[in-house]
RNA sequence: GACCCCAUCGUCUAGCGGUUAGGACAUCACCCUUUCAAGGUGGAAACACGGGUUCGAUUCCCGUUGGGGUCGCCA
């Protein structure tokens, strides 16, 4: 069975590239009726977070990746990757090195001189420690083949070979005995039966010393498929000066989880011609045939066209209840009527915006006064003579039995023609007074939906 | 610097030896129109370069250039 996973490591935000990994991985576990487990990487304790966990999970659920097993922590694994170490110490297959950190820097900037790839040099590979050595400290290093290639076949890259020369005898166990990241997530990945496993390239060449790790120990290699970086507009890896990199973020800019998923899967995934992929037709075709194998850069005006496709094609019930909460977020707090209100003017609102935070802006009209929205453009529509004409206009929209945006627009047609006006010069100081704003949708619409009553008292409103 | 990876419109991509090189975003024009959107129609816009292989290369191979990644007792 197919087992993926997602294994962060919890020292900040969930980054746009780790959450397009984890929706890969989500993605292939799903089309292939596997298994997606979510293993938290927290060795480092330094740098990890309560805070960064709770972001990862939090990320995870608003994109709808939900986990088939609780998270896994992998610093509570420390014990097993320990047993693994020296199982390997004691099958001769890793030693005890003792070079001070300031030897092996020595060492790299020796080969670095000399025009090689800085590499710790084997020192202590086949030298027993002396009387000298007695209690001083050192690292468990990995005895990396020296000679021959390694070939590894990438879901994505193809085939990839690497000279072993170029490989150096990698930290198993640190002076203070805790395992290494290179370490750990072999174990984890053998222990939890991964088979699959999707990550950034930028874990390719690591790929080549752990896969002499699970051939030591006789494991099974997982299959790899390493997806190219996303990059900023200026072509260089995405990072916090190209804006915003967490996910979180975007939740905040107003943007539908849907909409963010979908753009993250089309960022060096494609099918064909198809753009619009909801999740269930994005289980449906994900594999890894169709990921690219060149980066590809981050457009959130892309994002906002996609945003604005989920916005439209939203239920007004679940965009009403985005907007309440936001609404309520500004103090603006809606009563049951003003809630049906609000669902109701949803179809006018939502194709007008591009994120949720201008849809709730513009649902103020039908909760907020003139008065309070009044904007410069809208005011210089309430000319003395607009104004007169407005009142004028007000004993006509008085006078509708029926109140709905087809008569009031006919009767705004009629009037406009009594007056010798076109309907625009009706219709956008009729807009300005009633909302406040130049900008909202059909004024007749929004006539309707505040009622006779609301419509009247706005327009015979002093401002 | 060494090693690895990549290269189609500005951007995301389709293409898997023979196409008027397709779609989407953005952009421009027009239409619709009470504003703003949405929508409709049309336009401009790409195979990085140089060698091969082949009857024929965007497609296969090599090189150049450009970009990216990796070289920790971080993950």
């Amino acid at each position: 069975m197919v087992r993926t996973r997602f294994a962060p490591s919890p020292t900040g935000m969930l980054h746009l590239g780790a959450a397009r990994t984890a929706l890969f991985n989500w993605l292939y576990a799903r089309h292939h009726g596997g298994e997606f487990v979510l293993r938290i990487e927290d060795t480092d304790r330094e740098r990890s977070t309560r805070e960064a966990v709770e972001a990862i999970l939090e990320g995870m659920r608003w994109l709808g990746l939900e986990s088939d097993q609780d998270p896994f922590f992998q610093s509570h694994a420390m014990l097993r990757h320990q047993e693994v170490a020296w199982e390997l110490y004691h099958k001769g297959m890793a030693y005890k090195c003792y070079a001070t950190p300031e030897e092996v820097e020595a060492m790299r900037e020796k080969a670095r001189a000399e025009g090689k790839p800085p590499r710790y040099n084997g020192l202590w590979r086949e030298k027993e420690p002396g009387a000298a050595q007695e209690n001083q400290p050192f690292v468990l290093r990995f005895k990396s083949p020296q000679t021959g290639e390694t070939v590894i076949q990438d879901l994505v890259q193809g085939e990839v070979k690497m000279q072993n020369e170029l490989l150096d005898d990698l930290v198993l166990l640190r002076s203070d005995g805790t395992p290494t990241y290179m370490l750990s997530v072999v174990v984890d990945d053998h222990d939890m039966e991964i088979t699959h496993i999707l990550r950034g390239d930028d874990h390719l060449t690591n790929t080549f010393r752990q896969y002499h790790l699970y051939q030591a120990m006789g494991w099974e290699i997982p299959q790899v498929a390493h997806i190219p970086l996303i990059h900023g507009q200026d072509g260089g890896k995405l990072s916090k000066r190209h804006g915003a990199v967490g996910v979180g973020a975007y939740r905040e800019m107003g943007i539908l989880p849907e909409a963010m998923a979908n753009y993250l899967l089309r960022l060096g995934w494609g099918h064909g011609d198809e753009e619009v992929i909801p999740q269930d037709r994005a289980i449906e075709l994900f594999d890894t045939d169709g990921l690219g194998k060149s980066p590809s850069r981050f457009d959130l005006t892309k994002l906002m066209h996609l945003n604005g496709i989920y916005l439209r094609e939203a239920h007004d019930t679940e965009l009403a209840g985005y907007v309440k909460e936001l609404l309520e977020k500004q103090g603006v707090a809606l009563d049951k009527g003003q809630q049906a209100l609000l669902e109701r003017a949803m179809p006018g609102l939502k194709v007008r915006a591009k994120d949720l935070n201008e849809l709730a802006d513009s649902a103020l009209v039908y909760f907020k006064s003139p008065i309070e929205l009044l904007d410069e453009k809208a005011e210089k529509f309430l000319t003395p003579e607009n104004l007169e004409m407005l009142e004028k206009f007000a004993n006509v929209a008085q006078a509708q039995e029926a109140w709905d945006h087809e008569v009031l627009e006919q009767a705004a047609r009629d009037f406009a023609e009594a007056e010798d006006l076109k309907l625009g010069k009706v219709a956008q100081p009729l807009r300005a007074k009633l909302t406040g704003r130049t900008i909202s949708p059909s004024v007749f619409e929004v006539m309707e939906l505040l009622g006779k009553e609301e419509s009247l008292k706005r327009l015979r409103a002093v401002l």
